[in-house]
DNA sequence: GATGAATGAGCTTTCATTCAT
DNA sequence: AATGAATGAAAGCTCATTCAT
């Protein structure tokens, strides 16, 4: 039946929404099943645990942010715009993300971490995306990179700092700014010159 | 006292060795007690809670990660590789840290929060020691910024990125060699040409 | 219906292979529907409860006992042997249940609950039988005794202590030993001088 | 301190009686701190488990009936006597036990092969106690036995049965009588003809 | 006949914290 | 300065059972 897609979605889009406010350990089962009006003990009818139930709800969001990602990129034709919107396009979803996180800036880390401990295979996706970008630019002849493959991941590392700053005081504007400065910076050190 | 002080060091120390084996939350006080072979209460006597002797560790261990970069840092004088030291002492430091992390792979979130969340103060720290890398290559007429202090929280959230792998499947080599190319990235990015 | 027997019948038969591996109240009505290929709720549909099906799957076990008794001891006419051959088959047959039981050591305790407490018509039923046995070896003038109930009664409880051993660390060889002594005893104790 | 010992002491028997009354799964902590007068999680600091308070009751009520039997035993010097005491004292024990677990006949058998399997020791224990009483009774020329091993295995299994009879509907004056019968036709199968 | 979905009522266990001593 | 004893509050999880369909 397609009812009990649909009744694990509703626990998985109510789960969301308390995991975002409390994090992973502070949202009780209880929490969800009030906020899913279901019972406690349905919710282990559809899943089979905690750690269950968080899984999903990170696999959907990672499902949303690559949907996101891959729309924004393939709608530019220049590497440098296709560079700054792969980064815009990332950070403006976390954004999005870390408003939902205020009350738990610091779980929130953790939440991301797990994310990528759990699913590894979406920073490959991102670094894969990247490598598809410089190449892209290399081939038109605007980037000058040998190793293609090295240069992507040192770039996915030094925007993976790029999840940190909501945990701080940094204004919307201020990371906007930043974010700026450091795609120029790295669109320099990868430029033909 | 100095009693009172050495017994709190001791605590902290036990503390640490456990914080940095379980985290924070499967960490009890009882554990705690138990290497620092004190009573639980006593815990309680010199301090006032789980949350203030897991502060003290960490503000420890910034001091000494903070000692560690500046050490390495002043020594160098040409320009490029006072950043390169930085970064490097910076990720050998944290490679320190994370062979003790190698129970927990999945709680790499306490670690990130660890290090991170409690205390921006290091932060603003990491950025302006930055600041000076930049300002001194670009009184040596070797670098090419304007804004300095722009460019300085570009790197700190680039740099912030090399925090992350090793909760996943990186060996240190293939870190190291990434590393290598970001620096590599980010120095071209901000050279005169 | 006929069909409907059945079902119950396939039940039971599936409910008595798990019972007899994890007791009573390990097994879950989940566990049984699971082995029977029915839901969960189907049980209910051919059982009031957990209890019921229980029940059954014990009064299957012990006519099944019951039927291999009378037909080992029917087959002999010697009364030392008809008393030999009673023991005998008993303890084959609770050996072979026993090995079913393998997993389940600290389980003994459903064992044991789980042959007799809960009819205790089988009990009488084995009593008369050794009556009979008894009377017919004193009308042979092999036995002496007068109290020929009395004296069942006695015998009965001797071999009761039989059900226990299977529980601890004796070998199929040491017990098989010791019920020849007990045998050799206990007609010796009946046998006319 | 004394007082922890005297604190486990009386959770214990507290333990105890509502063990009697309920059996072990049927029990729970809510009951025996209700009983002890103490908070929940009190038990916990005396004991690590439930099953663990389990074990130190049944412990304890093994102790008593060794206790027992010793006593009663060694005031026999008849050899017949000290076998029917043995008997006798076993069955009074197990009788005044009995009359606490009128609830729960049926878990009464768990429980009682819990002591069983959580202690052979005790069966060892009386195994070597009726061997002490056979070579005492032969070496007398009373008792006709060559391997006073086996025989006092035999007479073990034979006994074991006592323990069932509470289970069903017995008035403790038939047990007796049975117990009478049962002892004479063991005797008379051991003495010198 | 049969079942998917749902639940209520519990249960054990953990732990930070307190406080009299 | 230090601690043994005690606890409140919660949390995750299990399961027999029900019932509309």
């Amino acid at each position: 039946m397609r009812g009990t897609q649909d009744q694990r979605e509703a626990i998985i889009t109510a789960a969301a929404e308390i995991f975002s406010r409390f994090g992973l350990e502070k949202t009780t089962m209880e929490d969800i099943a009030r906020s899913a009006r279901k019972s406690k003990s349905a919710l282990y009818y559809y899943f089979k645990s905690k750690e269950e139930v968080f899984a999903e709800v990170i696999r959907k969001e990672i499902a949303g942010l690559k949907h996101a990602i891959r729309e924004a990129v393939e709608r530019e034709d220049d590497p440098y715009y296709r560079f700054r919107t792969f980064v815009r396009t990332r950070l403006d979803y976390l954004n999005k993300k870390a408003d939902q996180y205020t009350t738990v800036k610091d779980e929130y880390l953790k939440h991301y971490a797990f994310i990528n401990s759990l699913t590894e295979e979406y920073s490959n996706w991102e670094v894969s995306t990247l490598k598809g970008i410089v190449e892209y630019g290399r081939d038109r002849g605007l980037f000058e990179v040998t190793d293609t493959a090295a240069v992507s991941e040192a770039l996915f590392f030094a925007l993976k700092g790029l999840e940190y700053p909501w945990a701080i005081n940094y204004s919307r504007e201020e990371i906007a700014r930043h974010v700026e400065v450091l795609i120029d910076l790295l669109l320099r050190g990868i430029s033909r010159r």
